[in-house]
DNA sequence: TGCCGATGAACAAACGATTGCGCTAGCCTA
DNA sequence: TAGGCTAGCGCAATCGTTTGTTCATCGGCA
């Protein structure tokens, strides 16, 4: 058992009181000289560490954040809780992890033993558009920021990329290529990202002037299994498209090894665009195009905001989001030029 | 602020312990059954969720694990991780996760704010083999497992392969294919990987009835960064080596990296063996050959390992062993037979 | 000498839960 | 009618800190 402040006390034949004013050096503590470094020593002796648990107790704070993420080793989960991390560690803060899966049941399970662990604070990467664990953490009012999808009418402090735009200009790259049968591996239409990329896919449809065959989008979840699997069936339609934009990064990997097992060139015979560009993303061969978006920052900026509203202990509204940008790869072109990924990122923030 | 036992004891009209009995459904109370339903009425109404810090400082137990790496966007751990998680979760344990990136430093200062937390127990993956921190560990006896990297003599709770004949039956393989100049991409000597693993790449050697050549042998470290420059230097020797075993699967990635820019045919001009099997190494191409080890049941296993010392109070030697298994990919033998996985993985425990 | 203002440190009340023990009625029995 | 047993709760200490307040002592000054 580490030494307590009593046990100190008695050593140094004070009270506990002072003993804590002079280890936590207050400011305002008039005290002698002789027992300032008798106490000190002792201090530095012992090594003495103040039990965080009675001193969350008694300050209301515990200097713990939360991240609940989908799945870990997803390596864009991977990148996310790093920036969450390494914004936290510096300010004083661990960070605990919880894996939903995708489950909203376990989501749900995860966040209420974090209320009663009295985290500071939650940063919530799985939510869904419909999501009631979202809405009991907007009512109890505890800090929590959304990042990457956001839910319901977007009234939560968020940071993400613009979905919408990200998935038009992904598309319009796919179309400007001369593609005129594009297909969408989307996303859930649950979740924000799932529903505003799907969108985006039409807008660019628009924009070109004609239409999206309503056949060539299937629901591929984000997981590179749930990938496989829809790429199998958009493939195989009778008159399949010649190239696809997949929600995810994940979820274009899955599509381009079931291409391959089809016996399908890429990107000649399939195009394939994909989303977040992950590490594994330029590492995959043919290397994949994809939308660029800062994931560490995500998590950074994240914790940033959590850690401003618990130190302020005010509320806040802000929405941070980032612009995407197209980073060609073999994956749709062949011979690449560099990719086209522009030199600063651009943030929008509300 | 959510409700506190002395809220519901003065709404229900009586005692805050009576609430508390309860609400922990304690066996031995006796209670008038109008006065209990009563409680469980206004327990339901107000989802009354006991404060974990509260309950933490009383029974001296947080609930809480972590686990220290040195990088949760290497694959490896994070497979680990979401062992460990997936075993603690389910007996109410939350993880926290702290990556060190490799520094003693930050490991240290991580494991005495992990201290001052009262976490139940910690899980280490990222030892060396003199290992201050670990040795602070050992004094303070708090339940800790050390995973995939042991310490010193090797005193600790363990869980991780058999790297000294992983190496060996790495090693061998290359050299049952004809190579005669097989390199090491070696792990640093100062973590017990990298010793055992090189042991083994000179102890198949030996048995293969002749000496290492000690210039190929370059320690690179573990990320694959320093995969990629270590491999620039043992490609560039006057004689370089027509195979290489590399102490992990990332650093054999890097190494084909380089490899391919050098204009180097895999496996035909380098043969390539790597180490973990992580979920990348199916997927670069060419598949990469491995020793395949269970990273899910590494963090499973130590997590039981340190939920059992929790549970019973009392410290455990135990050190669980898994036995590799060579996964033959086209890293180094062209038209690949399919993988040679033994059917189970086989564990040796003291 | 007597009073006042510093100075230096102790006191005690939280924070919110758990738990061994004690206390009060009511009923039964002798 | 007194004594005892038991059901049904309340009491209070405890976990280890933090922090506003009180208290004692001492020197200085009038």
């Amino acid at each position: 058992m580490p030494v307590t402040l009593k046990e100190l006390a008695a050593r140094a034949n004070v009270h506990p009181s002072t003993i804590s004013r002079v280890a936590n050096n207050d400011p305002g503590l008039r005290i002698a000289t002789a027992t300032r470094s008798r106490i000190e020593a002792l201090l530095r002796e012992t090594g003495y560490q103040p039990n965080g648990i009675a001193r969350g107790l008694k300050m209301r704070q515990t200097n713990v954040l939360a991240v609940v993420i989908p799945d870990i080793t997803n390596p864009f989960f991977a990148a996310l809780f790093r920036g969450v991390e390494d914004a936290a560690a510096p300010r004083g803060f661990n960070v605990l992890l919880c894996n939903t899966d995708g489950l909203p049941e376990r989501q749900r399970s995860h966040l209420q033993s974090l209320q009663a662990r009295r985290v500071d604070g939650v940063i919530i990467a799985s939510s869904f558009l419909k999501d009631p664990s979202v809405r009991d953490l907007r009512r109890q009012k505890g800090p929590y920021v959304l990042v990457n999808r956001f839910s319901d009418e977007g009234e939560d402090p968020f940071v993400g990329s613009d979905d919408l735009l990200g998935g038009q200009l992904a598309t319009a790259h796919l179309i400007d290529l001369g593609h005129t049968r594009v297909g969408h591996l989307a996303g859930k239409s649950t979740v924000s990202t799932g529903m505003l990329r799907r969108r985006g896919y039409l807008a660019a449809h628009a924009a070109a002037g004609f239409a999206a065959d309503p056949d060539l989008i299937v629901e591929a979840g984000y997981t590179e299994e749930s990938g496989t699997a829809a790429a199998r069936r958009l493939l195989s339609l009778p008159d399949p498209p010649t190239a696809v934009f997949a929600v995810t990064d994940m979820v274009a990997i899955g599509a381009a090894e079931v291409a391959r097992q089809m016996g399908l060139r890429i990107p000649e015979d399939l195009a394939i665009v994909g989303y977040n560009d992950i590490p594994l993303a330029s590492r995959v061969s043919p290397g994949l195009t994809t939308m660029h978006v800062p994931i560490h920052e995500f998590g950074s900026v994240a914790a940033r905001l959590l850690l401003d509203q618990i130190e302020s202990d005010e509320p806040t509204r802000r929405r941070v989001r980032f612009t995407p940008d197209l980073i060609v790869r073999e994956s749709t072109v062949t011979g690449t030029a560099k990719s086209q990924r522009s030199a600063r990122p651009r943030v929008s923030a509300e």
